[in-house]
DNA sequence: GATGAATGAGGATTCATTCAT
DNA sequence: GATGAATGAATCCTCATTCAT
């Protein structure tokens, strides 16, 4: 514990440090096989094996195999507020539909990476207690989304907001993640994106 | 079931009768299994149990278990397409939004028979290629919207009509999905119909 | 379960049948691994391996791998409580001593018989909440012994029957245990049961 | 190893002194360990961290898992000799019950103090093939005993002495643990050391 | 000497599926 | 056709032990 004259960034010690990247083998590993191997293949070994560790190991930084599930949902919600706040930080868009268009890129990116496990995210908000879970992934995000609604100074049609966030919430999510793991032949992201802007849009803006 | 005076056609035997009526308790069994005990007790077993069968009929009716969702499945399209043919044929609807709330109704009521078996439906895909299979149950229904669009004599401003259909279908059910699984507080059914029409009728009709 | 024309014995349907004899089948072979290979060996896979069964059927009829022993444990009390049972309704002893000296004997078969077994129920009392379990089965024997010296006519120069019951079980199961398990060279069972008779009669019998 | 300016004997390096500070402490985790968690708890991490050393360090300082028990088997057996000599050698005592009475008393209290070790000790024999340990336990005592009873100017009635020390040491130790264990309701410590004094007694002196 | 992350063999348990009755 | 006991592969998880730092 004795770290003298680290000058700046509060370096993570070997351990810490170690710990860190282990973790996030474990969860990248995870991801892949979910992509490329489908839930059923995602089993603790078989985890432990591509993230190249041993099952012991897995298990000195996940209770169960629920926990990896979990921390793979904080992150992709962390990674979304994240996004979300860059994207409407930035300001300086032409009008609302920029706006509602960038927002809609990001997610779209966000899906595109991990289809399989957005879409477990999704529906089985990993069975530790399920609807609770999903509920409060969801409810984080739509929370987030009426609140800006609500101080954005866009001219809103809408009268009940939590209606509105729930459903463009929903809506959007549904149509990218359907988009991205089936891949509709003559349906590309562009199109989509502008179908999807052009649903919120009018959906929500005054006018 | 029982119907006397068929002079010549379908006559089910005894045997066909009574099979259909065991496939039909699997069915209902699984179903309430699904919704009450959750999708983690639906083991073959406890199936059976509830069906009033034993394991071994079962899979003389259904060659595995994943047979029995794929069922589910199909059944559920079928009344799927059967409400909405039955809501379109009616005609007599005083205008175009009136003809969209009357099919979201007829979703809704559907998806709150059985919203945990519907959720399954969407996102597990029921496991056997995921993808094709939802794939598969997704593109008849949007097939089936797609040819609504095309022949009804709305007013639609879309041009790319494949991009719409995939577009409401998804987010009219997922809108209705999360509304029903999550019962997020103040978000009734009423106000739900009410929002996700809007949100259709302004992405779809001209004007 | 149509068993018509049963003269007598209330024959167990060919269900039961099996079910017991593969539920005996197990147990014997628990017993076996135990005074064997020792304790560590009665995993459930050896356990079902030795009783020619799969696990699978193992668990069909045990919950866990504790309701083996604790089933066990019940076997042993009720062959303990039929033996003195047996014995002291035989009647005609010449005296105390022979009584005393019958219900030792009988014990100390019981004990050769598995002795690792008997071990375990003495002390692990088979973890399923340790104390209580011993407790409950020392309980049940010691009321035994209480209630028999309570009833018999013999000359008890104890005070505290309770105390004496718990005390006299202790003592001569002990030595039985020990002198079965070690097998202490020059210590034969003649021997020790003489020395565990007197030991109980010089400590229970008045004059 | 370093070890300057000793100048003569037994002085212990700070090294001798560290790892004898650090072997207690270790011990000591795995009683308390033992009596408060159970003995399923006690594994070698637990065991390190309630000690406050590393797994490592543990290792460092035991072959094994069981060399931890052994020791403490051996440390245990050192205060029983201990306690008995010191007992036996302080003369002065009324009679052959008061001198039985005071090793009984000490017994009690040196189980008092960690009845689940103890009990462990009875049982197991540490698992290391149980019976020869267990056997090299209680040989070592019963010896102890046996020799005492010769040499002692006791008016013993047993002829055979080896098989008098087994019992008599079996039968204190079953009923003491047993006692301390399931704290049988209405025997508290006083009566139970009165009785098993009558019990040794009445087999053991003449007349 | 000390540390504690990593290891992986091994154990308990479940459940889809089969097949003799 | 129906039954349900039997099967055993597959899964999650634990923990004694090692070894690079």
């Amino acid at each position: 514990m004795s770290k003298r004259h680290e000058s700046n960034t509060a370096r993570k010690g070997p351990k810490q440090q170690r710990a860190k990247v282990t973790v996030g083998a474990i969860l990248e590993a995870t991801v892949r096989i979910l992509e490329q191997e489908g839930s059923d293949a995602a089993t603790t070994s078989r985890i432990a094996e591509v993230a190249g560790v041993s099952v012991g190991t897995l298990y000195q930084y996940f209770a169960n195999r629920d926990a990896i599930l979990d921390a793979l949902q904080d992150r992709e919600f962390d990674r979304a507020t994240e996004m979300m706040t860059r994207v409407l930080t930035r300001g300086a868009y032409e009008n609302d539909r920029a706006v509602a268009r960038a927002v809609i890129e990001g997610l779209l990116e966000l899906h595109s990476a991990a289809p399989t496990l957005h879409r477990l995210l999704v529906v089985e908000g990993l069975r530790v207690t399920p609807t609770e879970r999903v509920q409060a992934f969801d409810m984080r995000i739509i929370a987030a989304i009426r609140s800006f609604l609500a101080l954005a100074n866009l001219r809103i049609r809408r009268t009940n907001l939590d209606a509105a966030a729930f459903v463009v919430y929903q809506a959007v999510r549904a149509s990218m993640l359907a988009c991205v793991v089936e891949r509709p032949p003559g349906l590309d992201s562009e199109t989509l994106v502008d179908e999807i802007t052009d649903l919120v849009i009018r959906y929500l803006a005054a006018e």
